[in-house]
DNA sequence: ATAAACCTTGGAGTTTACTCCAAAGTCAAT
DNA sequence: ATTGACTTTGGAGTAAACTCCAAGGTTTAT
């Protein structure tokens, strides 16, 4: 059982220790112990939830909502179990949404490749905007 | 042809005035034309390029990254074609890499629910990073 | 004709999420 | 034993994306 320094986890997880103490700062992740001399130790737990707050963020996630998500826990009789769920649901129908509309992205920027440099179209039809309304044409 | 005043666009994106102002000082959209007494007006044109921000905004695109979205056009003679679809496939690619980091937070927060009123688990294992290793343990 | 509800500009202020010091202590290697 | 690469804290600075005035002009409804 290792333990990660600061640096080393940032190394790890490809961002600063900077942006480390700044999520610490804000109630995110404290460092599982520190050393005699003070510097932060991270345990494998700690390098877990850390991923998890770094990942979070880099799929949309603003730091209040990764706070939410990291305190959906049943402690017992604390919470309803019914409201934990709630929440969570919630935040799944968020990604979901999320999911589709980056899905139609998807679509329109494949078809917006697949225009390009086609065929004998008129070029200057070939944008984004003209890619997502024959999207549109497609579906209806 | 009806046009659109500031307030009504904004109405119609869930977005405010304030926004739509800053975008245009962005850059990314200019009003197609304005009224006798200096009013913004906006045609089908401008509120499709408009709701185009506003949804990738949503999703997870920053202005710099919608103007160069927005840019991505073949003016004839202009740009290399190939240029352009390395353009297009690259954002494709940052996009499909989103959907499935989000697809991963959709699994893990549809078995935290189950988890959460299911049956007699001890419920102090039961939060979001729990899930996400109980995911990893399925996948190995 | 006078409110109420719009719109204009310019500029200042805010929030989020870092990012960058400075001054000082720690650790490993030469 | 001293250089270099790490770490600490606190606090200041920055970039992006709004957000909120103030002071004024315009439209619409009563």
């Amino acid at each position: 059982m290792t333990m990660f320094r600061i640096g080393q986890l940032a190394k790890l997880l490809g961002v600063s220790t900077d942006t480390l103490r700044y999520y610490e700062q804000q109630g995110l992740l404290t460092a599982s112990e520190r050393s005699a001399a003070g510097y932060r130790l991270y345990d494998k737990q700690a390098v877990d939830r850390m991923r998890f707050i770094v990942r979070a963020k880099e799929v949309g996630f603003n730091l209040k909502d990764i706070h939410e998500l990291l305190s959906i826990k049943i402690e017992k009789q604390m919470h309803s179990c019914e409201e934990v769920k709630t929440l969570t649901l919630q935040k799944r129908d968020w990604v979901r949404e999320k999911i589709a509309q980056l899905s139609m992205f998807e679509r329109s920027l494949t078809l917006l490749a697949s225009q390009c440099c086609g065929g004998d179209e008129p070029a200057n039809t070939c944008s984004i905007l003209t890619a997502l309304e024959d999207l549109d044409d497609i579906h209806q």
